[in-house]
DNA sequence: GAAGCGTTATACTAT
DNA sequence: ATAACGCTTC
């Protein structure tokens, strides 16, 4: 297959002259241009083992896999493709003792809550207003990837007096201890001592940077302080090619800044800037609505996409009474464009959370139409499969506290406090074998606990036989907890299905924790044609024929827990943008009347005003950019509260 | 009084 | 799906 490039692209994608930063708008062919890059090198001599492409999703990483296998075939699978985290994880496996990371366990997100939740316990007192797990690891985790120390994050971001302050700091120490007790590596501990051993240590860095003559990066906006770091670590010889747009910077509650692309060239001596400005997906009237978002704003892009593609259809808004109309005429619309031909894959549906499109998803199943949701919850943060896991964990080591909590408390009788007195015994131990003693001595009568255990152990060699030990197992007490079981249970066979595919039950938990597997995605094969329910965050890069961006009404964009800072509101903005420039043909925005929205959130009721200027972002659009039309029940069926259950 | 359990309100984005 | 809270049980 050949790759068919413009001008500015084949410039970009065949420059020679040093490091390059490649500004390209949406729709310009930035993943053409890195694939384009890759090729040129591997055509000019370069090793294709020795190009490293890092990406910032798993859904892009598989993109560039896929696109340059159809390009240049067997040699795709020699160039190392991954996000960020999977390439520096990949890096210190390879070398685990130096690292210190030989035994470490991979916690995804979920964990790393849990974790935090048992360390703030201590210090919450009845009555007193605590942060919850949830925004402390926030705080955390923004901290670390910004590279500041946590308490200058709390002093700028936060009005806590000093002792609440402190009191924060301590649950931090306490999550960093526990964490490095139960030799636990969290997602930011990944980048983090990455980044740090390769400053360092000279050797370690010597022996990275020397596998590797030229490092693509994908989405450059999104890089936050320690991805620079690593950049700057794996640079010289390595030449960067990093291909990035300010406008579509929509991570920095990750610690990305979209300045980054603008100061690239300061940080990186003799680097060299190239823009791609041609706009080979939309129509001029998608492009024209969303140029103008960007031209309201108080942060000056630079930028204006021009359509190669011609006028084409006016992009329209249309107001619903409740989410429930809006889900029904949805639904009603994808069903009469099926009709006429367009195919289901070419329909788009874009959402700001994953909750909230939580009834257009219930409305899509009542009609039997065929989608996939991509973003929110995986398959891996299913309750039932977590207690799977857990069980299968808990085998493998007996000082994986948050397994072992995880498990005890799946039994009835046993709550958090039991639990944890049992977990405290449980570490004293030297080995599975041990603890099975253990907890056969303790005066439990829940012998059956250890069964499962024992069952599981006997077969750690073989994950699949493991894998559906645990699931054999646990079935009959699952069943009992959990409703929907039929379906629930496919899912744990999904997972002794998925075992087969690791040689080691390490290398399989360590994969899905990295990688976690979505639920749709594995139900369904990839080409299939259906319907796609998105988050914006998760629709970056991709693209469809007609894009519906549902809920677009005050209170989502910007997102009503925006509203006050400045920058978080143009981030706002930034995601509403990269919403809109997905749309190639129809761009079709929805609204309801939904609380959230009106003049709860805006007005004085609530107290909270924008500080930013404009309020809500579809306020102050000009007619000729954007048709309405308000739409009222009597026209749809009715949809009652009872069809999302 | 401690522990477990059921009820109710509430929910942003992702490696 | 889960946190916080109040209620029941031992």
């Amino acid at each position: 297959m050949i790759l068919q490039l413009n001008r500015e692209q084949k410039t970009a994608a065949e420059y020679d002259g040093g490091h390059v930063i490649v500004l390209a708008g949406a729709g310009t062919g930035k993943t053409s241009t890195i694939m384009g890059r890759a090729v040129h090198l591997i055509e000019t001599g370069v090793d294709p083992a020795r190009i490293l492409l890092m990406t910032f999703t798993r859904r892009s990483a598989k993109e560039m896999i896929d696109r340059l296998s159809v390009l240049i075939g067997e040699n795709a699978s020699l160039v190392t493709v991954g996000t960020f985290h999977h390439f520096c994880l990949a890096s210190m496996r390879r070398m685990p003792e130096k690292f210190g990371i030989a035994n470490a366990t991979v916690i995804d997100r979920d964990d790393q809550e849990r974790l935090m939740k048992i360390a703030r316990a201590p210090y919450v007192e009845k009555g007193v207003k605590f942060p919850n797990a949830n925004t402390l690891m926030n705080s955390y985790s923004y901290a670390r990837n910004t590279n500041q120390p946590i308490i200058k994050y709390l002093e700028k971001h936060s009005d806590y007096d000093k002792p609440f302050v402190d009191k924060i700091l301590r649950v931090f120490t306490d999550y960093e201890t526990r964490k490095k007790q139960n030799g636990y590596l969290d997602f930011d501990d990944i980048l983090f001592l990455f980044a740090q051993k390769i400053h360092a240590d000279s050797e370690i860095r010597k022996i990275i940077k020397g596998r590797y003559d030229h490092v693509l990066v994908d989405e450059m906006q999104d890089t936050n302080p320690i991805q620079w770091m690593i950049l700057d670590g794996l640079r010289d010889p390595p030449l960067l090619f990093c291909v990035g747009d300010d406008a579509q910077s929509i991570y920095a509650f990750r610690g990305a800044d979209f300045r980054n692309v603008h100061t690239f060239t300061k940080r990186i001596p003799k680097s060299k800037v190239l823009r791609l400005q041609e706009n080979y997906r939309s129509t001029q009237q998608v492009l024209d609505l969303s140029n103008h978002l960007l031209s309201e704003s108080s942060i000056r892009y630079g930028k204006k996409l021009k359509a190669h593609r011609g006028p084409g259809i006016r992009p329209k808004v249309i107001d619903f009474e409740s989410e429930f109309d809006e889900a029904a005429w949805i639904a009603n619309d994808l069903i009469e464009r099926h009709e006429t031909g367009q195919a289901w894959r070419d329909l788009m549906i874009l959402t700001r959370t994953a909750y909230a499109s939580r009834t257009t998803e219930a409305v899509l199943i009542e009609k039997k139409i065929p989608y996939v949701f991509v973003g929110g919850t995986s398959l891996l943060k299913a309750a039932h499969v977590k207690d799977l896991l857990c069980l299968v964990r808990c085998c493998l080591s007996h000082y994986d506290e948050l397994a072992w909590m995880r498990y005890l408390t799946l039994w009835p009788g046993i709550g958090d406090v039991t639990a944890s007195r049992l977990v405290d015994g449980i570490r004293q131990c030297s080995s599975v074998s041990d603890t099975v003693d253990l907890l056969r001595l303790s005066n439990l009568d829940r012998s059956e606990l250890v069964q499962g255990i024992v069952s599981v152990m006997k077969r750690t060699e073989d994950p699949p036989k493991a894998v559906q030990a645990a699931a054999e197992f646990l079935e009959p007490m699952l069943e009992k907890r959990y409703q929907n079981w039929k379906q629930r249970k496919r899912d744990l066979y999904l997972m002794v299905q998925l075992a087969g595919r690791h040689k080691t039950l390490y290398d399989y938990l360590e994969t899905y924790a990295l990688d976690p597997v979505h639920t749709s995605s594995v139900r369904r094969k990839t080409d299939e044609d259906v319907v796609t329910l998105i988050t914006v965050h998760s629709a970056k890069g991709t693209e469809a024929t007609t894009c519906y961006i549902i809920r677009a009404e005050p209170g989502m964009y910007p997102h009503f827990r925006s509203l006050g800072d400045h920058d978080e509101e143009e981030e706002e903005r930034r995601i509403l943008y990269v919403a809109m420039t997905r749309a190639k043909d129809d761009l079709i925005l929805t609204r309801t009347m939904n609380q959230r929205g009106g003049s709860v959130w805006y007005g004085d009721m609530s107290g909270e005003h924008s500080r930013g200027g404009t309020p809500y972002f579809l306020e102050t659009v000009p007619e000729n950019l954007l048709d309405s039309e308000i739409v009222f029940d009597e026209t749809l069926e009715n949809w009652s509260s009872e069809v999302i259950r």
